[in-house]
Formats: structure tokens, C-alpha cells, sequence
DNA sequence: TTGCTGACTGCCT
DNA sequence: CAGGCAGCCAGCA
């Protein structure tokens, strides 16, 4: 598995409850500046083990990235919910839960 | 090496 | 606000 790969899933793991990234800032904090595909590879591709937070990574326009007839985007919708994050036509408020790590979570994301 | 494919983005109609 | 589209770049055939 390549190291940015890595990267990416060690970052999104410290997304907080209740918080949303987008593609492109996951890409961002993971040292992958033009990386928003690869976020989106890297979560299609991560282990079940690893008990990622995917649900935390939506499109930046704040709505739900996956096609809508799936069953992970009900099942996306439900786990953002349960976290309290308002989900309103398959749309999330970017401004009111979009993650922005301190600089004590950003080192955190460094050393792993 | 070449060409195609995305759980994406930002810009333009 | 809903498409359409070019740009993007790591995998894979």
C-alpha cells in the first residue's frame, strides 16, 4: 500500500465525532495538495479493520459522494445523524461542520 | 509507455 | 440551483 494511501486513512481517523472533511482538504492534511481522487481511492479501497470514519469525508459542495441508490449512502446519512450532524436533502452545512484542526490535532496527524 | 477510469473540484452556462 | 466540462493524478490493463 503506498504511503500516501496511508497517510490519508492515519488523518481521517482524526476527524472528530460530529465533524465532516471534504475530499480535497482530507488530501490537503494528508500532505496530498491536488490528492482528491486519491482520498476518494483510498477510502474505496481501505480495510473493513481499520474501522475508518468514512462517513466523515463528503464532496466539498457539502453533499453526500456516493450514488445515492446505494446502500452506503443511507447507511452514510444514518451514521452522520447518529453523530448529530444535520443531513437536509442529502446535504450537509459545510460551515457549521466542516473540520478545522488545531494545531495540537495536526501534529497528532504528523506522528502517525 | 499509453490510455482510461474515478466515493472529486472549481468554473462557466 | 442544476448540469456540463476540463483539470487532476495514482492505479491498472
Amino acid at each position: 500500500m503506498s504511503e500516501a494511501i496511508n497517510k490519508i486513512w492515519s488523518t481521517l481517523l482524526a476527524v472528530p465525532k460530529g465533524k465532516v472533511v471534504s475530499y480535497g482538504q482530507l488530501a490537503d492534511l494528508a500532505g496530498q495538495p491536488r490528492g482528491h481522487r486519491l482520498a476518494a481511492r483510498a477510502l474505496k479501497i481501505a480495510p473493513d479493520e481499520l474501522q475508518l470514519p468514512w462517513h466523515r469525508v463528503i464532496a466539498a459542495s457539502g453533499k453526500i459522494a456516493i450514488a445515492k441508490e446505494s446502500e452506503s449512502y443511507r447507511l452514510q446519512m444514518e451514521l452522520l445523524r447518529a453523530e448529530g450532524v444535520e443531513v437536509t436533502n442529502g446535504r450537509i452545512n459545510m460551515n457549521k461542520y466542516r473540520w478545522q484542526p488545531d494545531l495540537a490535532e495536526l501534529l497528532w496527524t504528523l506522528k502517525h
